[in-house]
DNA sequence: CGGAACTTTGAGTCACTTCAATCGGTGTGG
DNA sequence: CCACACCGATTGAAGTGACTCAAAGTTCCG
């Protein structure tokens, strides 16, 4: 697994690697022109209404994508990991209609749009762009599956274990554990739930023995069973894309 | 609005349309080869698991994407209207995460993905392409919002506003009702509800005089209340990147 | 040490599900 | 033309999952 860098050109080239770029094409994300902003916990990086032209690349840190409803109720819609590009989507209409907001502090690569539409014109690149899109939403897709279909117990242990994978594939996993350093209210706006139904669920979970939470870092007593008990299944994650020669199936 | 055409290459440019294609632009949509199949209702046209080489234009008829969890339940994470790319994500990895099935008898375009990746030769092209995805994941977002928060019959008319709005900008809408030939057990693993209580949200849409829904075809008898009491919002459809002077509303 | 924020637990209520029965339309074979 | 079967819509009733409200316990931090 990879080592963890705060070097925002490596994280690009990491997500954006599709196993064989050409020395031109890694030079032009190199050549990037990337400004990066420390911020604090629960900061706005865009909201909904903005007009923009830049995006952003998460360097350290994590952050998420979030909704409100008319009736005041907030939904979560995507956990950003470092390495991800929380708001590509709005590199077209340049409206964000998804607000993003960091969960923890940060630090945040600034990259203007008209500098990201460049690497449109390198294939390799457009194609590993186009990608990393396409797994956000399928990772939306999942997501509304989860929140439709599964009830409270299983559906955290979905999230978790959705979690628990891409932190895995960024190399933030240490032994059994990762740093997850947000609230339950954070997590139940994510789940769909309350606050007092995530504590409920989690300790079920807990109880169980699979999972431990203490001290903002999340452990992973038993993945296999977590997996299982959440019905997850790791494939809409695209992870086989990133590495094809080994060849998931 | 538009008049409704059957014809692929007449779809494809409105779907593709960014207001300023060139002639060569055009041209290269109309070369593009388009095997047109019918199909019954309920037929799938991928599978979860598939390996594809090709994708789709829904030239006639409804579809939906949908994806089954460990326990058998189903969920839908998108209907598909005539002009729609349903597995446009495909594209990349080749492997469906999503399956795609006909709801109604339908008329499904085949595109061979090489021929599709010619177009991304093209800037404009490419640059709608990308459009399209990045509404798809839009309003697969705005999706898991009405699952996670959103009760049952503001869900309901949450839903069957985006239908109304998106079956409008297809020009199906004629006066103040559409076709929506689907069962209710259809729309519940859509709502991400059993059919039963569908059926009870339903009944209070109709019983305040919003809507009405028999034979098939969806009557909006009141469109702003409905959209009120939906709790609905049309910029994540993002419409007005398809026809910036003219303006909806 | 004190206060604020977060977690945990209990109790009552509400939303939604499941099970089961009925109703209505539609198509088919006799 | 009628009897029957089938499918989907509708309704009732009982059970469960999840929410809200409220209070107590805990951790963190200045």
């Amino acid at each position: 697994m990879f080592t963890r860098t705060h070097d925002p050109v490596q994280l690009l080239q990491r997500k954006l690697d599709v196993s064989d770029l050409s020395y031109n094409d890694r030079d032009a994300l190199a050549a990037l022109s990337i400004r990066v902003v420390p911020m604090g916990a629960d900061q706005d990086i865009v909201l909904q209404g903005d007009q923009t032209s830049q995006s952003c690349l998460l360097v350290q840190g994590l952050a998420c994508s979030w909704k409100i409803t008319g009736k005041g109720k907030r939904q979560i819609v995507a956990f950003h990991l470092p390495g991800d590009l929380p708001d590509l989507l709005n590199l077209h209409s340049g409206v964000v209609d998804t607000a993003v907001t960091t969960l923890t502090p940060a630090k945040v690569g600034i990259i203007l749009h008209k500098d990201l539409r460049q690497l449109f014109a390198r294939p390799r690149l457009a194609e590993a762009l186009w990608g990393s899109l396409v797994t956000d939403a399928a990772i939306a897709r999942e997501w509304a599956v989860n929140l439709g279909r599964r009830e409270g117990p299983c559906r955290t242990a979905h999230l978790l274990s959705e979690l628990m994978e891409r932190m895995h594939s960024i190399g933030a996993v240490e032994g059994d554990s990762f740093e997850l350093p947000i609230t339950q209210e954070v997590f139940g706006d994510a789940l769909g739930m309350s606050t007092v139904h995530v504590n409920r669920c989690l300790k079920a979970l807990r109880r169980q023995g699979l999972i431990s939470w203490v001290g903002g870092r999340l452990f992973i007593l038993d993945l296999e069973a977590l997996a299982d008990f959440g019905d997850f299944e790791d494939s809409y994650l695209h992870f086989g894309r990133r590495s094809p020669p080994a060849g998931v199936h």
